[in-house]
Parts: structure tokens; sequence; C-alpha cells
DNA sequence: CTAGCTGCAAAATCTTTGCAAATGC
DNA sequence: GCATTTGCAAAGATTTTGCAGCTAG
């Protein structure tokens, strides 16, 4: 994933960056839309959309939830882990063993009450390697 | 969590959950209701979004994208771990350390090419909890 | 019986996109 | 100067919901 090579720092791009280095709270494109709106009462939507989508790009912010937007389901009830191939968004299970000794990480340190965890890999699957090995 | 009281079993959900089980694809909701479509013709979209959520809510299925629909950021670029608030979906940042060494225990069981991988711990906060402490 | 469920269709929610004008570099 | 970006508005994609009739237990 290489960086964009005209990449231009507008108002818009410097205030929504600025807003989300600000808090710790992980808002949604929305509530990020409210906050840049209070310094740039004229930015669209589109518009914070679109930068989050280049900065994530960039790896200057993260994008949480991952992978296309929609919701997968596993028939699988037990718990296990995933791998996710990056390019073709694809879901297969993770031949490694779920280890709920990681939650006890957590128990004394964080003021939540740990009740289990999610742990996804990201990868490339081997079609989509073999279709482009490099890049 | 509770589980449902009157949890009935008709056809549409029993078609639906067999034919998640039949495969290892992880499916969204569109291409369960295709699938299941190929048995009962006449299931509407509506019901296979219904039940998925309910079979999830009962423990017989998983959903693959926890917490809200919306996606989050977050202006940390650096690799870190959350906890997501199971009741009012709030995210913050766990106290623990990435661990670069979980990528290897895949590096060499896995056919995927491992990038990386995203943890996230599932609890409730401190605010949620003293709201409903048990329940 | 009757609480729970279904199909249908409309609505809601979230995200992306086309376009013409504006603007960083 | 010109490729990139913007605001606006419309379209897309995904998910939820109201309702009247149906059905499992």
């Amino acid at each position: 994933m290489l960086d964009r090579l005209n990449f231009r720092m507008t108002p818009q791009r410097k205030v929504i960056l600025e807003e989300l280095r600000k808090v710790n709270t992980h808002p949604s494109a929305d509530e990020i839309y409210a906050m840049v709106r209070r310094r740039l009462p004229r930015i669209s939507l589109g518009t914070v959309y679109r930068n989050l989508e280049i900065l994530a790009e960039n790896g200057q912010i993260q994008k949480l939830e991952l992978g296309s937007s929609l919701k997968r389901f596993d028939g699988v009830a037990e718990n296990h882990y995933h791998i996710r191939c990056i390019r073709c968004d694809r879901v297969v299970d993770a031949p490694v063993d779920f280890d709920p000794a990681l939650d006890q990480k957590l128990k004394n340190i964080s003021d939540f009450d740990i009740i289990g965890h999610r742990l996804e890999f990201i990868g490339i699957c081997p079609a989509c390697r073999k279709q482009a090995p490099s890049e």
C-alpha cells in the first residue's frame, strides 16, 4: 500500500486530522463531521468521508472496522480467530487455538469488565498472491 | 445476554442455520439470502436479517463485525488494541502492548501471507456497569 | 389459542460518487 | 497551470421496521 504521490494538505484535511487527534473516543465519520463543522461550518460530509479514507490509506489514522462494510456470519459458535484477505476480503478460520488467557491480561489494569476478545489476522490469500505477487 | 424465552424453530430459521453451517466462507447476509433462497424461494431478506440477529444473540452463530454498523476512526496510527463496550458501543484504547509476535504463530501454518492483526476486547465500561450492574 | 414469526414494501442509516467550481503547490 | 480537492446533491448499499396475515408449540 503505497502513499499517494500528490498529497495536498487542505484546511479541511488538516482540521479533520487535528480534531481526530484531540480525542480518544474513536468517533464515527458522522461524529467527526460534527466536530470539524464547529471550525469549518461549510465542510460537507462527503469531504469528511473522502479525507478519512485518504488519511487511513496514508497511515496517518486508523479505520477500526476493517474490511468491507458488510457484516459477515459464521456458523461456528465456538470462539476462534479469523484471517481476512486484504485484497478480496475473503475470511477464513485461523489455524491457531483460541487463547482465553488473553482476557486475563486486562482483568486488573482496565476499568472495564472484560467479557472476551476478538482477534482477526490480516493477510493476503493464496489466490490473490498469485494474481499480483508483489506490489 | 440471556437467551430468548420462546425461541421457535421455524423452517426459515432452520434452513438459515443449516446453510450457514454447511459452508466455511463466512458469508454476508445477502449471500446467505441467496443460499437459503434456493431451498425456500419465498423467504425475504428481512427474515434473513432478523434470524441472523436472533441466532447470534442465542450464541448459535457468530457475527464477525461486532459493534455497531458504523466505522470508527482512530487518530493514533500506531498499532494498538481496543476495548469496546458491549452496551454503549464506546471504544477505548486497551492498556496492553501490541504483540507483533502473534503474527509469527501463523507464519508457517497458514497459506496466507500474514500482514498483521487486529485485536479487540469486549467488555462493559464503568458507566454502563453502574447503570445496570447485573443482568 | 397466541406469542412469535413471516413476506412485503417502505424507511432509515451509512457511504460513495458525479460534477462544476475552487485551490494548493 | 493543472491535478487535486471541495461542496452539493443524488445515488448506492446495507440494514431495520410497520403491518397484517400466518404458524409452531
